[in-house]
DNA sequence: CTTGGTTCTTGTCATGTCGACTCTCACGTG
DNA sequence: CACGTGAGAGTCGACATGACAAGAACCAAG
């Protein structure tokens, strides 16, 4: 068996960056208006050619720095690799797809390769008519799904949140991705129970227009390192979103 | 921007499948003997490449076929891409991991790439000092973590045992590859308690040359489509394994 | 055929967790 | 200063869990 490295087929390889975050109690994925070539003006997902010298999470930090002003720093996390036949008109590609969770994306901006930047309700972009470029429809549905599973298994439910939150901050996050309501006393009680969830900062956040008591600012605890602290019943875990 | 795929960096993409099976207790990984090219000789991953008119999922399967005996049917998952640079000295290749679990692996032969095929005991692999080619060891390490992790949210621990079993046999999947100690007797009324996990064949397994009660034979039912009976406690899951 | 050892199976009990609910507290608004 | 609102604390019953004990069904040795 010769190693010629011409014998076997040359693909591309990129990578594809979901970038998440909430508003106003949604959650918003991050997608690039595409400049040109196939599907050029369509929404699509941050990403771009993964470069022989670095590995394939550096390739995905630089692209998310390169396509938009987000820096990713370290919760990028890798969920899935596409290589469907025909799924890029020009040439054989296999995108390995990573997602993003931020709490501030204030400063969007659209880098190079990419005409426009724009947050889009998740539930618009999935059940609504609205054409992603490529499978990327089938990318970022991938990636919810995979975002409320690592809720369950992971502290990712904190990258949502500032370095301070209240305990409804932290519990719509759950409610948002999960698509459950959740009650604030149990939630509390879950939360507080002497486990290293969250830790209270002694301040309190000012109620809204609307009156109320001022909550408690919390930060995030230790335990958030090994799992997380709801599981949604099986019933739940049913609901298609 | 133009869209000559010359200028883009060209990878050769390669699909690397890690079957699992138990053995007398312990989880074993499907291991193949390299016949050629770098690191000859060593045993490494059943897998090779992917061609530009198949699916990811379908190089897989037929990679498995090939260079193996195993059909792997539908149980196929993919878990990873891996693309470091360097990690083939050849060129390029950045290569999509998949796992499979299977119950029998009589007919373990090598194929066309491989001069040997052969289980090996899944910690020997990791902990004893056992080289394998390329970054197959990692590939190995994230795959034992992957099954450990989904046999908590799906039925894959039904993969190991064959479509009757004992509760013994399945409990000693979640034991071995868990690396806990289960309550007979709990396990069995976790299982039993009207959900549909298993159900009763009226068969009963014939005890060993030990003695012992015969054990009644289940078969798998229906609520492992959506999960698995058994989560791990916090502690449990830190275990570095 | 009896005895001991082994495994499977059923049962019990104390403890912990979970969902639902009520009540009080502290704020803003009219 | 009443009132609405959201935060936080407490209660209660249902259920799940871990630990353990005891009975049932088999094998093997004496």
């Amino acid at each position: 068996m010769a190693y010629d490295s011409s014998q076997y087929p040359a693909f591309a390889v990129t990578v594809d960056i979901a970038v998440f975050t909430m508003v106003s109690g949604q959650l918003n994925v991050l997608l690039v208006r595409r400049a040109g070539g196939p599907f050029a003006g369509s929404w699509a997902l941050p990403g771009g050619f993964k470069l022989p010298d670095e590995t394939l999470d550096q390739a995905a930090l630089r692209e998310l720095r390169e396509e938009t002003t987000v820096d990713g720093a370290s919760l990028l996390r890798q969920f899935g690799a596409y290589g469907d036949p025909g799924r890029d008109p020009r040439m054989n590609v296999v995108t390995v797809a990573y997602l993003a969770v931020v709490r501030d994306l204030v400063g969007v901006a659209a880098g190079s390769d990419a005409a426009e930047a724009a947050l889009h309700p998740v539930h618009k972009v999935l059940k609504g008519r609205m054409p992603l470029a490529f499978d990327h429809r089938r990318i970022v549905h991938d990636a919810v799904a995979r975002i409320g599973h690592d809720m369950e298994t992971t502290g990712l439910a904190t990258a949502f949140v500032g370095p301070t939150f209240t305990l409804t901050d932290l519990r719509e996050v759950f409610e948002a991705v999960w698509q459950v309501r959740l009650d604030g006393a149990n939630f509390r009680r879950k939360l507080s129970t002497a486990d290293g969830w969250v830790v209270p900062t002694g301040q309190r956040a000012s109620p809204g227009s609307e009156g109320g008591k001022p909550a408690e600012l919390f930060k995030a605890g230790r335990a958030w390192k090994s799992g997380g602290p709801l599981r949604r019943s099986r019933s739940e875990k049913a609901e298609s979103r």
